[in-house]
DNA sequence: TTAAAGTTGCGTCGTTTACTAATGTATTGT
DNA sequence: ACAATACATTAGTAAACGACGCAACTTTAA
């Protein structure tokens, strides 16, 4: 199965965002968009999203942008994920009523759990790691 | 991200095989499609690339059929769903130049290893457990 | 007040998925 | 040998989904 682009787009954003040092680190949906290579139209509904996940905070008008909502160490691939796409990380499909549909349901769920366990232990901090060192302050 | 229902309706075929007691337990299309609610049709395609993937064997001809090509316990669902998909389980798409995108792509990766290795532990057996303990013969 | 910046919703185009159908090929009972 | 049976392969297709682009609206600083 394949990650959805949407999801790796908003860890490409979000690591932007936390290579910006300093809790009033704002950036711009054009700077974050060109830094990564995305449309700015895109990143948008991207930012939207994370934003009405509560992992960024947003301030409208002139000079406003975006920034982290909380320490790059508390964001983790799991939260990234279910923020684009909701959990479960792995959906089974509907169940069509076969014979053993229940015990692949179960079986998926597991792995579901594991990969889940998994992404909350990747943080957004290891995708910031910057040449220099430089480093989030508080 | 979804589980695809080809991958899906694989476990669910096989499970249906491994509760064929015996090393010559064999069983025709039709009987396996109809008691997991499939069309025979779909069916073949996907037992055909169970075959391709040495997961089953199969004999044509009047009274051919399938039949699992090795015991239920060496058959997992990262074998099932590398037959039917292929490896990696999560394939991060190809990454766009960005800035992160390398470093998000090693932690989809770190993840990915994950999945494989929970995937690796849940095995056919598990799927095919029938309630009176029926069990498969050498 | 005006220009800069985020917010929202709609539309759309291409790809993928989940099939159906048709045709081919091998095996076996008689 | 032959016909019935069952697997094998390929082509085609309709619906769903993903990945955007666009346009109109709202908020805020200067």
């Amino acid at each position: 199965m394949r990650l959805p682009l949407k999801t790796e787009y908003a860890c490409q954003v979000l690591a932007q965002l936390a290579k910006t040092p300093g809790p009033n680190g704002m950036r711009q949906v054009d700077d974050l968009a060109t830094a990564e290579g995305l449309s700015p139209n895109y990143s948008v509904q991207i930012l939207t999203s994370l934003r009405q996940a509560g992992l960024v905070e947003s301030r409208r008008g002139k000079n406003g942008g975006y920034l982290l909502a909380r320490h790059p160490q508390e964001i983790t691939l799991a939260d990234i994920a279910k923020a684009i796409e909701g959990l479960p990380l792995i959906e089974s499909s509907g169940g069509n009523g076969g014979e053993s549909a229940d015990r692949v349901r179960e079986a998926w769920d597991r792995a579901n759990g594991a990969l889940e366990a998994a992404c909350r232990e990747i943080t957004l901090e290891e995708l910031a790691v910057t040449e220099d060192g430089g480093d989030w302050v508080i």
